[in-house]
RNA sequence: GGCCCCUUGGUCAAGCGGUUAAGACGCGGCCCUCUCAAGGCCGAAUCAUGGGUUCGAUUCCCGUAGGGGUCACCA
């Protein structure tokens, strides 16, 4: 502890003293100044140009890549904007909401969506990642129209769409930012790094490589190029002009208008592997890529600053921010980003095992990125969900809780307006893959449509599945070899035995005829109540229920209990006509 | 800890200086000529907090609290 102090002490005063020093000759330079300077003392007579030709001796001009990748001819705002994850693992949740508010937008005002890999840090890769991605989006219906399909082919005319081929460009840009005299070899190492942290936190001061800090920033031309022949290891670093104590505004397409400090952190454009660092190959490749907007989740908030720096040091347009507030989940009353390691629920995969549609998931999405999608849903039932008119801007700015139940009611309406065809082809895929016993109660197609026709295709249809792993228990009953499973069966109201043998009896002897019509069919159960001393009608008995000692519905419980199992299914009527009148007297006997 | 962002019912949220503070999910009740689901109607439930500014603040400003993010040769 004393120890610690001490060198504290040591520390704050070095800092102190060198701060000042370098406040009076460093802070206020620039590139030209510097030269001048350099120059005058006789210190070399080297120039950035040498420099960057040696430390880069064989790569193309950047002016080879600027006519290589034109301008866009797109239409007057159009939004040309990319999903840009790295392929380490199965997609996210929160990458499937960005994609589906980037494509929307794009798609709205006649842009492109394109999917670039981000593949720079090779140690994290998984196998199979970029394949993954590109099936996510293909079954959420998000493909790009640009981008990698393959593990290592793309479509488009900017590509290559993955970072990883793409090292002869970021070295020409690098090369062109030494040559401007922005960016700069690096010989600190790793642990000449952590020492550097270290010894800023013990003089709690900001961490990072800056002002005094940044060692390899005041070495001279020549010293540097002197290093690099005697084959000192290097890293490339920015050459920030910033200053932590001026401020930037920036206006971000979701957030608004925003105030950080300049950065001024020299960070690491390329890394000793030969590859750049995110935010370098963010400014090359959206710049070449002629991105307009960035929409990203927002933990990139606080790189906006440098991002902002960079595309201006290099001289290009930065294009507009858009931070999306990521997808939260409640945690022990806790809110928390939804994680990949600790929440299932993260993964669009889980949506998928679930037999939750992909229509549902976006239009929930859609619920959370624009609200006022759930009041057009309900004014255009039918249309296309690509025909809402998206707004970036009216995305949330603070991130919302996922809702599973409200998930599941958008899944329900999203299914009560497929038709029986679509259940049945849907559904019998979802059990390909999750449900064998599902697969063969599906056998019989013909069947099936009339058992998954009960109460659908109407004005009022059935809203009582959200996700295909219902569909098993919603139908099984149906299905004689899933009845007859059916030991003791629960009648609910009516629960005198010799009553209930009695009704049954009753129906199947003189009151069942298949023939009947609905109207005609219900009639005869209300005979039926009649004859046993119930009400007629469910009304008669709620005025006065000491009359009798049941209604009509008691009735049709009991013949609903023996003919399916249970108390609460859809239209009687409806059921026993897709069960044929084969099977219901069998199952009334 | 520094910096940045956020805060309207349990949840998603509309609102953008004057409103009975929308709507949806969920919850409760009633209605719907058989149950359930659906549908219809009704109901309970919200502006984090303290100061300003203003004739008037949910709305504008400042502080406080709470939440979140970020501070790598990871993205």
């Amino acid at each position: 502890m004393k120890k610690k102090g001490f060198y504290a002490k040591i520390y704050r005063i070095e800092v102190f003293f060198i701060g000042t020093k370098f406040c009076k000759n460093e802070m206020d330079s620039n590139v030209k100044t510097e030269q001048k300077a350099q120059k005058k003392k006789g210190m070399n007579d080297m120039d950035y140009k040498e420099l960057a030709n040696i430390i880069f001796p064989d790569v193309k001009d950047i002016s080879y890549y600027e006519e290589k990748y034109p301008e866009r001819n797109l239409p007057e705002g159009a939004i040309v904007t990319r999903f840009a994850p790295s392929p380490t693992g199965y997609v996210h949740i929160g990458g499937l909401y960005q994609s589906l508010a980037a494509k929307m937008a794009a798609k709205k005002t006649g842009g492109v969506f394109y999917l670039r890999i981000e593949d720079t840090d090779q140690k994290r890769l998984v196998e199979n990642a970029v394949t993954d991605i590109v099936n996510s989006l293909k079954v959420f219906e998000l493909a790009p129209d640009e981008g990698m399909v393959t593990e290592t082919e793309w479509t488009g005319e900017y590509g290559p769409y993955i970072q990883s081929k793409r090292g002869d460009i970021y070295r020409a840009y690098a090369k062109y930012m030494i040559e401007q005299g922005k960016a700069y070899p690096c010989f600190c190492t790793p642990e000449d790094d952590e020492k550097r942290t270290a010894a800023q936190l013990a003089a709690k001061i900001r961490p990072g490589y800056y002002g005094v800090w940044a060692k390899c920033r005041q070495l001279s031309l020549e010293e540097m190029a002197e290093k690099i022949k005697a084959g000192v290891p290097y890293i490339i670093r920015f050459k920030s002009p910033g200053r932590e104590d001026r401020k930037i505004q920036v206006s971000d397409g979701i957030k608004g208008k925003l105030t950080f400090p300049e950065n001024d952190l020299d960070i690491v454009i390329i890394k000793s592997d030969g590859l750049p660092t995110y935010h370098f190959a963010h400014m090359v490749d959206d710049h070449l890529m002629r991105t307009t907007h960035v929409i990203r989740s927002d933990e990139w908030l606080s790189s906006v600053p440098l991002h902002v720096q960079l595309f201006k040091e290099a001289g290009f347009k930065a294009p507009k921010y858009c931070h999306i507030a990521p997808i939260m989940k409640n945690d022990e009353g806790n809110k928390r980003k939804l994680s990949k390691r600790k929440d299932p629920e993260a993964a669009v995969s889980y949506y998928d095992e679930l037999g939750v549609p992909p229509d549902a998931v976006k239009e929930y999405l859609l619920n959370i990125a624009n609200s006022t999608f759930e009041n057009w849903r309900r004014q255009n039932k039918d249309a296309k969900m690509e025909d809402f008119d998206f707004q970036l801007n009216k995305m949330s700015v603070s991130g919302a809780l996922f809702d599973m139940v409200k998930l599941f009611d958008v899944a329900k309406i999203v299914i009560s307006r497929y038709n029986a065809e679509k259940v049945y082809n849907d559904g019998l895929a979802w059990a390909e893959k999750y449900d064998e016993e599902l697969v063969k109660l599906l056998g019989d197609k013909d069947y099936a449509l009339k058992v998954l026709g009960i109460e659908r295709g109407n004005q009022k249809p059935r809203k009582d599945i959200a996700k295909w792993s219902d569909l098993k228990e919603n139908i099984s009953y149906m299905y004689a070899t899933e009845f007859d499973k059916l030991s003791e069966l629960e009648y609910g109201s009516v629960s005198d035995k010799e009553l209930i043998k009695k009704i049954v009896d009753l129906y199947a002897n003189k009151y069942y005829d298949p023939a009947d019509d609905k109207q005609t069919w219900f009639d005869k159960i209300k005979d039926l109540a009649e004859e046993v001393g119930f009400a007629r009608e469910v009304k008669e008995y709620k005025a006065e229920p000491e009359k009798w000692p049941g209604h009509v519905g008691d009735i049709s419980t009991v013949i609903r209990v023996t003919l399916t199992g249970r108390q609460n299914t859809p239209d009687l009527y409806e059921i026993m006509q897709v069960l044929g009148s084969e099977e219901v007297k069998r199952r009334l006997h």
